[in-house]
Order: C-alpha cells, then structure tokens, then sequence
DNA sequence: CTGAAAGCGCTTACAG
DNA sequence: CTGAAAGCGCTTACAG
C-alpha cells in the first residue's frame, strides 16, 4: 500500500469487475463507450456500481491516462478577490467562460499572488490546466515565466506586450488615449491629470513622475500617458500630473481625485484608466462642490455597466469580446508557428461628465 | 504504447534521472523533499532539467499518486458568463476565493447548464476536485445529485433548502423579507408589486401567480414573497402582484417594472429580489417621469457595491462573507457528522428611494 | 544521501 | 461483445 487515501474503502472500476466476474476494461466500456456492451452487462455493471456508491470512473485516473485536464487556468496579477472586485476583468473572465464552455472545458482560477517560499516557483507549476490565459501582467512575471517553461499554449492579455511564444491580445492603448487627448485639447482643456493603477511592483500610492511611469512594469499604462500627452499637445512640450493607486478601486479614484487637485487646483480635466476608479474620481468631485463637467471633466477606460448608468464619458473596449476572443486564440493555438498578436478596437463614449472647462478656469 | 499524447518526446521524471544515472526518486526528491537531496545531485538534476526544457513533475501524475486536487468547484444555477454578469454572486466568489486562497487550494468554475447527453450525468461528475460549492441551484437539481455521489464535501448556498448530507448556508429569507414588508407597511404602502427572478425552471418572462410561486422550485424566492406578504398584511389578506423574469438584469427589471406598473397603475412600492433588477426598476420609473420614492418606493436585495451608490434601499446580506464561509466550511468539513447548517444575518439599508406613497395613489 | 519496488485507477489498442 | 496486457508519470515508505 503506498497510497493513504482510499484505505482499500472506497469503491474501483476494478473492484467492480471482479465483484461482477468481469474486466476492467468491460466496465470502463460501459461508462465510456455504452455502445459496445451488451446491454445486460451494461445494467448489471451500473446496479453493482449504484449498490455499492460507485459514482463512476475516478475523474483524476481518467484525466492521468487520458493526458488531458480538459481545464485552462487563467492568472490574474492579483489576488483572486481584487480581480473579482473588477468589472473590467470579470466581464474579461464571463466572455473568456462563455468560449470555454462551448468547447466544453473549465476554468481554472489561478491566484497569481507572490510566489510562494518553496522549491515551486508558484501554483502555475503545478496547475492542472491544458492551457493559460495571463490577464494583465507585468513584465518579467515570474509565474508567466513558470508558464512559458510548461510549453502549454498561452495567451497573454494586454500585457506584457512581448512574450517568447505565446499569442498576444490587446488594444492600441497609446492610440485609444492619443484620441481621448485630442478630444480633450479640442474641448480646450489645457491642465489634466491622469489617475492610473499601478505603474510598478510596489505599493505606492500619490504623485508618479516622469521617470517613475516611464520605468512603468505594465506597458498598458505606460503607452496610455504617452499616447494621452501626444493627443492634448502633439509636438508641443505640456506637462501631465499623474497620480498613481496601487488598487483599482473606487475609494483608490476618490481619494486620488482629492491629491490631484491639492496638488495643482487649476486641472480642468481628470482621465482615469479604469471606469472604477473614474467613478470614484465623480464621488470626490461631488465631496468638493464640483459641478462636472462644469468645473471638472472626468472620464473612464472600459465601459464597464455601470459607467453608462454614471453617465461617464469613457473610453470603450470590448471587455467580454475580449475574453472570448482569448479563448477561442486559445483553443486554436498553432503550435510551431509564430506567435499571434491581435488587437481590438476602442471608442471613445461621449456621455455627460466631458465638456469645456470654464471660463474662470482657464 | 497506449497514450497518444506526448509522443515518446517530452521528457519526464524518469527520463531525466535515466540520463544521469541516477534513481526517479531521487529527482523526484529533488522537487519535492530538496531538503533530503545533496546540493550538488540536486544542481545536476535541475541543469539536466533545464537543459531539455523539463519544468516539473508533472501536475496531472503527482496530483493523481497523491489523490488530492487542491482544488474545489463551484457550480452556478446557470451558464458561467450569466453568473459573473451578476455582481452578487461575483462578491459572493471573491469571498470564497479569499478562503481558498488561504487554504492554497485552487478555484474552478464548474457551469450547470443543461446537462449533456452522455452517459455522465454532469461534468460534476467528472471534475477534478476535492470538494464542491454549490450557489443557488434548484431543487432536485441533476448536478447536484451527481455530486453527492461522489462523497465529496459539499456546501449549499441558499438553495436547495435541505440536501442530504451537504452543509448549508444562507439567510433567514422569510425573515429578512418581512421585515421589508413591516417597514413598508409602517410608510403606508399597500399596493406592493414584486420583481423576482426565476421561480421555476421554464424560461417564463410574465406576471406569477399564487399557484406558480407556491410551486416555485427556488425556496429563496418563495419565501421572500410569503415572508413579505406576512410583514405587510399580518394576519389580514392582501395581495401582492408578482413579476417574474428569467433571467436577474438590468434589462429584466426595466421591462418588469413597466408591465408591473401596466398591470396594476396603483402600485405605490416595488421590491425587487436582486438589486440588479431594481437597478433596472428605477430606470423604468426614470422612463415612465416617475419620482422616486415621491410617486414610486423601489428596494432591491443584497446590497451589491452599486447600490449605495444608486442610493438604493436594500435588504443587505453579507455575500463577500458568505463566500468566505462557505469555503471555511468546505475545508473544516466534518465527515460523518450531521449535516451543517449556519444563517447569515440581513439589514436593511434606508436609502433614498423609499418614502411614503403619495397621498392621491393612497 | 540514494535506490528498488510497488502501485495509484484507469483506458486503449488488440486479439479472440 | 468481452478480456488480457501494457502502461500513463509519479511518490512513498523502506532498506541500505
């Protein structure tokens, strides 16, 4: 015996065919291909097997033999919880779900927290999966590295922008804030801030400058300053305050909104790279007696639900087509050739919370 | 050779310890015991490995000579992409994340969409998995069944009520419902029409009479609507005028509130069992020029992070706790006791859009 | 510190 | 329609 578990209890295939005087290989038959066992066999098979609670093949001998988990894992850069916090990434993971499921596979949530302290580099090494979807890493992730060694098909999600073998979806993120920033240079809006989620590996929160979200480990947020600073000034020199929150989250856009404006009270427009944090952004303009867009335009990323019942002028990105895209990427992942890269479009939504900024404000 | 995949190529354990003359056990040891491995057999075994792209033991061998998954399922009533569009049972998932997360065990989403012709039952039967959440499934439910064959710990969520030896976990719904029903009683309301998901298992999208929710399949919507009934009436006889719609959205409670309100022009108060729903009751009343709560009391249920900030008034219930709970339940999960059973406390949250009836709809 | 042996529960060609 | 045989890749006591 060098198994502990099942203490020569619990019901096998095996012990079911000897109870029966058959094979092994008779009963899988019967689970696995009923068509080829006489239906007497087949009924007296599933007898003993309800008499004796036998609920059918082992599913992790099935899937030892077979050699496939039937399973993709997807990682998020974060702990599960702050993930699911996220509308964005949760619509990510209802279209990445719904392709999963027409090809019949589930999903599999890998935290992607620090990596434990053992000989495993991290939960990704061991992971049960046929495949891997990264949502939003950042570069030099040791867990997509872990990954990448496994040699199971990966699709990387926005960032980082370059990975070895894997397929790569995402947006034009410096084109998509090049065309929020002419929009806004157009309204006249002359002093913005930016709001953005973290930039690097630690948990900083407040004011980052240039050299700080230009060494920025998630290129996402990166190329959306650049591409927002060409839009508002082209070739221009302009300068751009940004205030950075290591979370995404409502009360993180709230009480960044209150920094930018301590910090330079003539911003005229405020862009947030995420709708959560924009609608935090609107609470604290709310705490201040700012009429928006009167005294303060602030805009989204993503078009999450809730930013058209806001009322948020924002940049949209299909989030759900992109999870289904991810998988369907997946499921048809060519091995051996070169890697993929797609992107997706965006749009910017003009709703109520953009427009020129005030006279006395300029 | 009887297993296609890996095609005599992909090196393995024994493989790498054949190339160096050394014993599967000992490389086997150098991944999981390092401690038990000399360091300089131990550099030699991870060079080879490197060396011809070995990036582990196998997860699907090690984790079937274990015979544990780490890994526990959750299944949802209904396709996976319909749950994650709902942001309570995503809270609901986050929390039980948190757990998992602690107990370092994996999450898979298991969807209970109508089960597949095969022979198996589910793909309950044949995940991967050391044990099962199941969120607000209907009774008798076939996935459901089919875990419980499996002897695996199970935690109920909501619903069913009462599962053989499952534990359960959930609200006092009777309850929390009546005490909605006392405070709109108490405001003067007595025309009150409700807004509820599905209560059966047709996809029927109408008004539901006693008959329909008596017989309804999900305890949680029949005893809300008993309980409410009783907090508003007592002991005396009222009626209450039930909208049922499918599926929990947005959209779902806009068009319930307008045939609601078609139906029966008198209504002063509409309590939606799902916040989302009411989310969608307020915007029918903004279509129909009705103020609210002047002219329309709307409540809704759960407390999800939008409503506060809809200025919902909501029966609140604990749902990041809830998942919490339930997977400290899953792991502290006795065998051979009596099933569990443990209540989450309700509030109600007064916000803005409830009020006393206008006196000319008295 | 290292190795020989046993075996986890199942499925797959293949032969009869 | 049924069975004998092989083997998936690994880990665990145990002995040396």
């Amino acid at each position: 015996m060098t198994r502990q578990p099942n203490p020569s209890k619990a019901p096998t295939l095996t012990s079911i065919a000897r109870s029966l005087g058959l094979s092994p290989a008779t009963v899988s038959n019967v689970y696995n291909h009923p068509e080829r066992v006489s239906t007497s066999v087949s009924e007296r098979v599933l007898a003993a097997a309800d008499a004796v609670g036998y609920a059918g093949p082992d599913p992790v001998a099935r899937q030892f033999r077979r050699g496939k988990s039937e399973t993709i894992g997807i990682v998020f850069t974060d702990e599960m919880s702050f993930a699911l916090r996220d509308p964005a990434s949760v619509s990510l993971l209802a279209g990445l779900s719904t392709a999963l499921q027409d090809a019949q596979l589930n999903l599999l949530l890998l935290p992607a927290g620090s990596p434990v302290g053992n000989s495993r580099v991290s939960n990704v090494m061991g992971a049960v999966v046929d495949g891997f979807v990264f949502y939003s890493v950042p570069e030099d992730d040791p867990h997509l590295a872990a990954a990448l060694k496994r040699r199971l098909p990966i699709v990387v999600v926005d960032e980082p922008e370059v990975v070895g073998d894997a397929d790569w979806l995402g947006l034009d993120d410096h084109l998509a804030a090049a065309d929020l920033g002419r929009y806004l240079s157009r309204l006249g809006h002359r002093k913005v801030g930016v709001i953005t989620s973290r930039l690097g590996r630690s948990r900083h929160n407040g004011p980052a400058d240039e050299e700080m979200w230009k060494n920025a480990v998630y290129p996402v947020q990166r190329n959306r300053i650049h591409g927002l600073r060409e839009g508002l000034f082209g070739a221009e020199v302009g300068s751009i305050a940004v205030e950075e929150r290591f979370e995404n989250s409502v009360d993180a856009g709230l009480t960044a909104l209150h920094a930018l404006l301590q910090r330079d009270p003539d911003i005229t427009a405020v862009c947030c790279f995420g709708d959560v944090l924009a609608i935090g952004a609107l609470e604290g303009a709310r705490q201040r007696g700012l009429s928006v867009p009167g005294d303060l335009t602030v805009t989204g990323f993503d078009d999450v639900p809730e930013a058209a019942r806001a009322g948020l002028t924002t940049v949209r990105q299909p989030l759900f087509e992109k999870g289904r895209i991810a998988g369907e990427m997946l499921l048809s992942h060519p091995f051996s050739d070169r890697p993929r890269r797609r992107y997706l479009p965006t749009s910017l939504e003009v709703r109520s919370t953009s427009g020129r900024p005030n006279s006395n404000s300029m």
